[in-house]
DNA sequence: TCCACTTTGAAAATGAATTTCAATTTCAAC
DNA sequence: GTTGAAATTGAAATTCATTTTCAAAGTGGA
């Protein structure tokens, strides 16, 4: 199920879309890898959707422009991605993997909603320093976090 | 593999197993469902450990209790400590599902080693509020929240 | 003791993620 | 532009943790 968010950055023009191309390619380039119509369809495709996206349901999008292009693809593709920093796994705790792209978009944090999948995205410095002040404490090198809250929404609470 | 861990609570005294025992029989009895060696043996092999154990792990202290108990059983037993509160899923992120024992035990949040899997647990006020605060503003009524760091600890780094 | 209902656990099923492999495509060198 | 080594593709197979099935055994109230 698609999920709907509140997002600070509502669009992504032309030539933003251009540079996260040249990201891609730069990476592929830089780990001896080529470029292909399908990785550009994928990326462009991925790009476009302000949604947290499964391998399944990005799968079926990039369909829509190249039915071709098979699951498999999709999956390693957006591994590519998420190496080159243009995309992150952002785990719901469903039990599936989603994506989102993360070109040029400020740290933030899901809240979700267990009853219908929906989510709101927002912004907490605070937790972002914490990850740092706890690390210094324990000494880890950290390198990442994750926060998630979990709730009912408004509407289906009612 | 086991998980190092700093905890709070380094000793659970006889009269508390028992407790969480009482806890147990309660709940099976208010759903009713029935009191079984399977299911003590299985709650006393877990709240006798310490780590964040994964289904597998648990099974294998299970076993060395009593061979003839099942992976499936003690699926379904940890599944029971959920629902009555002794126990809660940590999701550590490694496509593996763990539980800690939830027993008497203050709120606190997990800073993951990605090298040796090794946690540390670190407590928070401030992250506690912040879910009741975010849940505030967007409207939802909020059950709880996961907060992990994770990086790579002082010996991996070595 | 009886008996309806629950539990048990081996095995099978599920399902998302990942790998395999033969056919196809890319691209750097010529 | 041609060539060919190396990478890519995608359908199918595999993996692996989790979950369900089902027949036999156990539980506990009457």
């Amino acid at each position: 199920m698609p999920q709907k968010r509140i997002d600070d950055q509502p669009h992504l023009s032309p030539q933003m879309v251009r540079e996260a191309q040249g990201l891609l390619h730069g990476h592929l380039k830089r780990v001896g890898l080529k470029q292909t119509a399908q990785r550009d369809t994928i990326l462009h495709t991925f790009i476009e959707t302000r949604d947290h996206l499964s391998i399944d349901e990005l799968h079926r999008l990039v369909q829509k422009k190249d039915a071709r292009i098979g699951y498999t693809t999709v999956y390693r593709t957006l591994k590519l991605l998420a190496e080159c920093g243009l995309a992150s796994e952002v785990a719901f705790h469903d039990g599936i993997a989603r994506y989102e792209h993360q070109y040029n978009r400020r740290s933030h944090h899901h809240m979700v909603c267990t009853e219908c999948g929906g989510s709101v995205e927002f912004f907490s410095r605070e937790v972002d320093e914490l990850e740092k002040q706890i690390g210094r404490k324990h000494n880890y090198l950290t390198t990442r976090h994750t926060f998630q809250i979990y709730g009912r929404c408004e509407d289906c609470r009612k």
